[in-house]
DNA sequence: GCAGCTGCTGTTAGCGGTAACATAGCTGTT
DNA sequence: AACAGCTATGTTACCGCTAACAGCAGCTGC
């Protein structure tokens, strides 16, 4: 803090080591980075005066000199939803075998501020960018295509990429999701989801959902949008209103297992037949679903695998700076549990 | 990407846009900041040119030169329990209204790896950091108490920060929820939690719990230890194996919601009376509790609170450097819920 | 008419590092 | 002995921007 123990000192600088350690300012550099060949006796010196004296080397300089800076800018619409910090995850597991360290941005959906979020982070010249989605603003686009580093927008693949892309079909997912339900005899379909101005991977969910509908001759009965609050309890409300409205209703598909699980435990709760009466399924395939009393119906992301084949793809560019851009589809698995009944 | 359109194109510098724009690199500079007198006519001129060019300033200059980074770390232990996200909404609120910006870091809760995060930020040399908890390595303690910046240490106070100081004091939580329960009939009880070799405030507030429980002549009954995987199933998991080793435990106290609402599941679908037969306890205050078919009893642990105070002492300490260090103790609200019997 | 503003713009000298090149001391060779 | 070929270190010139100061109009006031 402030007024530390001993002198007013100002922070250390490259040429404190060089003087405490009698060599030049070069060497210390060279010791610090490892690179270029110095002594042993000398290392030994340098590292010694540098440990002793608490020196943390300036990035910033060091950035503007080389005209190279360790960081990959990772810009996603929310923290809060268990999805983005799997993304992330598989991310860091990648990128700690690197230099490369990760700087998240976060945009709550808006893409106005996903414009901001990004001209700040390209203003620090990093070594690339993540980002979620393919729909971005104008002047966001702009920026990306003339940035000149790799640029991987992650989770959706349904869209032209500026760059890279690594991500699933969230259209083909709800199709998938769609066929499967038909497929076990559900009739009555309704939606329940989050109110999606922006979010446009749940949006294209529910076009392939209701696109494979209309392929087999139906239409969702009803369906009920929500935004904000608690999820789960969200969920639960929303089913009650939605089942009032439409006792005859036998399949309820969720834009999120979050509402889709609260949808269950309302069901559960009521006592209603699950999955006899009515089906329910979800989107996401998260970790939390495990631990409910009945295993709900939803279809993994991919989200980890999503994270490292991005990471990977920035890593590869750093290391190779003349590969082309490429385009990477993962297929998620639809997984039945218990809440989708079998023939 | 790599080879856009139109020409090898490097990256665009200040002079490009003065030249752009007629006018000194320096009048360019201090349009773009909005700093000092720049005419209308000037003004619009430069800002016209930067925005037909695309070019997005280059922050490692300005920052080496002005010495100035708009940068605040924020170091926290993990991004997937909900808990810090909270306290990232809360931090981002209030420096949202400044010109600074948070970087996030993740530890995993590994003091090795918090030291490795600190030592990479600092070297960014920001505006201020925020970190969880009171327990560092030694490196990093002398890190923080030398970079000459405001620190906020956060969560928790039972402790010697090294600077400013955001919390609660876990300790005391313990102690007020093993009062509650204690106060409330039950006598056989049970610690379910996290191992916890690194997250100290999970053992502070189990020390306080057993603190008070001893001094109203118990002790816990028994205790369960889980990591990894799932919260919501280990909390199932971990209640029944308790409750099949101690048939006749009257209280489960767990060290979070998370699995708190899993053993509450698991009770519910057992047709364990609960709170006649066994009282149920978590700590956090999740919102993901509001969903559950019965409320969880909890204590919130004031996160978002706790972010906005942190952030508001870096933004302080930046506008006005010379205040001095503070200690804020917030006091969490024990949230009975529908788990803990009344008389 | 001129000192003394005020308003706008330009010039100079770094910020703290690193790339690239230069240099000094040693080998081992012929 | 002379020289190439190391290895270990130092020197120089920036990287792209901004602080601090300098300059120069055009006014104001007396």
């Amino acid at each position: 803090m402030k007024s530390q123990g001993t002198e007013p000192r100002r922070t250390l600088t490259l040429r404190d080591v060089s003087e405490a350690s009698g060599v030049s300012e070069m060497t210390v550099s060279r010791v610090l980075r490892n690179r270029g060949d110095v002594s042993g006796t000398t290392r030994a010196r340098v590292l010694e005066a540098a440990r002793t004296l608490g020196y943390v080397p300036n990035k910033i300089a060091g950035a503007l000199a080389s005209q190279r800076v360790n960081l990959v800018g990772v810009i996603i619409p929310s923290l809060s939803n268990m999805v983005f910090p799997e993304v992330m995850t598989g991310i860091s597991e990648v990128l700690d075998n690197t230099d490369l360290q990760p700087v998240v941005g976060v945009t709550n959906y808006s893409p106005a501020r996903e414009e901001a979020v990004l001209y700040e982070m390209l203003s620090w010249r990093p070594s690339g960018v993540i980002l979620a989605g393919l729909e971005h603003t104008a002047a966001a686009r702009a920026m990306l295509a003339q940035a000149g580093i790799p640029i991987v927008e992650i989770m959706d693949i349904d869209g032209q990429p500026i760059d890279n892309a690594v991500g699933i079909s969230h259209r083909r997912a709800g199709r998938q999701m769609a066929e499967a339900i038909v497929a076990s005899g559900y009739r009555k379909i309704a939606f329940l989801g989050t109110q999606m101005p922006d979010d446009y991977r749940a949006r294209k969910r529910l076009d392939g959902f209701e696109e494979a509908l209309k392929r087999a001759g139906l239409a969702l009965v009803d369906r009920e949008f929500y935004s904000g609050g608690s999820a789960l309890l969200k969920g639960r409300e929303m089913t009650h209103a939605l089942l009032a409205r439409n006792p005859d209703v036998d399949f309820l598909y969720y834009s999120n297992d979050m509402i889709g699980a609260g949808g269950l435990l309302y069901c559960l709760d009521k006592g209603i037949d699950v999955p006899g009466k009515v089906g329910l399924a979800g989107f996401n395939g998260v970790e939390l679903l495990d631990g409910l009393p009945r295993k709900l119906a939803t279809m993994d992301a991919c989200r980890l695998e999503i994270g490292r084949r991005a990471a990977q793809i920035i890593a590869g560019h750093n290391a190779a700076p003349d590969i082309g851009s490429e385009v990477v589809e993962l297929f998620p698995t639809l997984q039945p549990g218990d809440t989708i009944r079998h023939f």
